[in-house]
RNA sequence: GUGGGUGUAGCUCAGCUGGUUAGAGUACCAGAUUGUGGCUCUGGGGGUCAUGGGUUCGAAUCCCAUCACCCACCCCA
């Protein structure tokens, strides 16, 4: 966690650390970017062609107090890009999150765009805020009181209503860029337009730490609570250098599985879920229960989902746990079938039957595709 | 880290200002003529009332503490 910094709340309030039983100070990651930047280290990526394109699914871990939609354990997809500081790759990298949002079914989201600056126009912007502050400073939160100090970006940033206030005629970072800067950022533009991409230029959008450069993004689904955001990311071209590496530019994002399932059901776009087996096999007698067995096995060999029960009910228990579990069909063996060598399969929805060779019921039923 | 709320059956909850064997709906199980689900009816199983203390003749109910969960603040690398 070197690379990422040493905000106090970071490190002493969210990072979920503890000791392991040999004593070790162990913290579980708190988000992706930083592993998958020593990944390309380590592995001495950058000597391979550029630029390196990254992703990453799994869970992460921080010790904030719960609440809706932020958890101690949640899951992050992600992506980086390493060793490009093309403006298309920051739109490719906004395309590809916003493309994810819509093929799970997400709509009326919010792209939140900025660009804050890089190392040349970092300290202007900072030195015009200030001035800027300076006159109302007693006026100001506690908490941007400090931020003035450390990082005045962080203020345009805050909640309060008085400091929301107080900064609405601040100078933005849209003032501030250098030309190079202005330029990319009207590139970034440029290239998401050309995607047909909408977006919302968010002068006050602004990450906090300082290998972050150039483009920041964040996406807001509304109706899910407090913690609104469903991804962000970001230009971050000097992180690979603050982790003791090449000067090698980088671009990610990261997004938040369980806001997305939060959003998706505030929006009623949760898909079914997938019910339970296609198909049960219900049987009478002791022989045709082993019988079913067997053949329950074949089905399932045979590619049908397929359940039997094994909690010894009736016939009649049996087609009515048949019938909560959804199966579409239902092959019945008894010692009528058994004598005949056939079976009863019973078309659930409609309560139609027929005989079927006990032979040529695995066919049968792979061939009906009963599965959606 | 700060503030508020909630913990009673698998689930959703009721249980008034302390008073018999703690309830409902739902779910589960079994029956309603012998081998057939969905509707209905009947019956049944199931709770250390979050945990630990305290007050009281008596606590699910009042008090304290702890834990967990929920919501918000903070923050979001």
């Amino acid at each position: 966690m070197r690379g990422v910094g040493e905000d106090t709340d970071i490190v002493e309030k969210e990072m979920y650390t503890f000791r392991d039983r040999g004593g070790r100070s162990i913290t579980l990651r708190p988000e992706g970017t930083a592993p998958a930047a020593r990944a390309y280290l380590e592995n001495k990526l950058y000597a391979g062609p550029q630029p390196v394109k990254l992703y990453y699914l799994g869970p992460m871990f921080r010790y904030d107090r719960p609440q809706a939609g932020r958890y101690r354990q949640f899951h992050q997809f992600g992506v980086e890009v390493f060793g490009s500081q093309h403006p298309g790759v920051d739109a490719e990298v906004m395309a590809l999150a916003m493309d994810f949002y819509r093929r799970i079914g997400l709509s009326g989201l919010e792209l939140h765009v900025n660009s804050v600056g890089c190392p040349a126009c970092r300290p202007a912007m900072r030195d015009r805020l200030r001035e800027y502050f300076r006159p109302m400073l007693d006026e100001l939160c506690p908490n941007c009181r400090q931020r003035y100090e450390r990082n005045p970006l962080r203020i345009l940033d805050c909640k309060s209503a008085r400091c929301t206030e107080l900064a609405r005629q601040a100078p933005t970072t849209a003032d501030c860029l250098c030309p190079d800067c202005r330029a990319h950022f009207a590139q970034v533009q440029q290239y998401m337009h050309d995607l047909g991409i909408s977006f919302i230029v968010n002068p006050r959008l602004v990450r906090g730490l300082d290998y972050y450069t150039h483009t920041a993004f964040e996406i807001m689904a509304p109706g899910i609570g407090a913690q609104s955001s469903v991804g962000g990311g970001g230009r971050y071209n000097g992180l690979i250098e603050a982790c003791g590496g090449p000067p090698v530019p980088g671009i990610g994002f990261a997004l938040g599985l369980e806001r997305c399932l939060l959003a998706l059901e505030n929006q009623r776009r949760l898909p079914a879920v997938q019910p339970g087996p296609d198909v049960f096999v219900a049987t009478a007698g002791e022989r045709a229960a082993r019988e079913g067995f067997i053949l329950l096995a074949g089905l399932r060999a045979a590619g049908v989902a397929a359940d039997l029960d094994y909690q010894g009910r009736s016939l009649k228990a049996q087609m009515k746990y048949a019938g909560k579990l959804g199966v579409r069909y239902t092959v019945i063996l008894g010692e009528e079938e058994l004598e005949k060598g056939t079976v009863t399969l019973r078309d659930m929805a409609s309560g139609s039957q027929r005989e079927v060779a006990e032979s040529e019921i695995v066919q049968v039923l792979a061939g009906l595709r009963p599965g959606r």
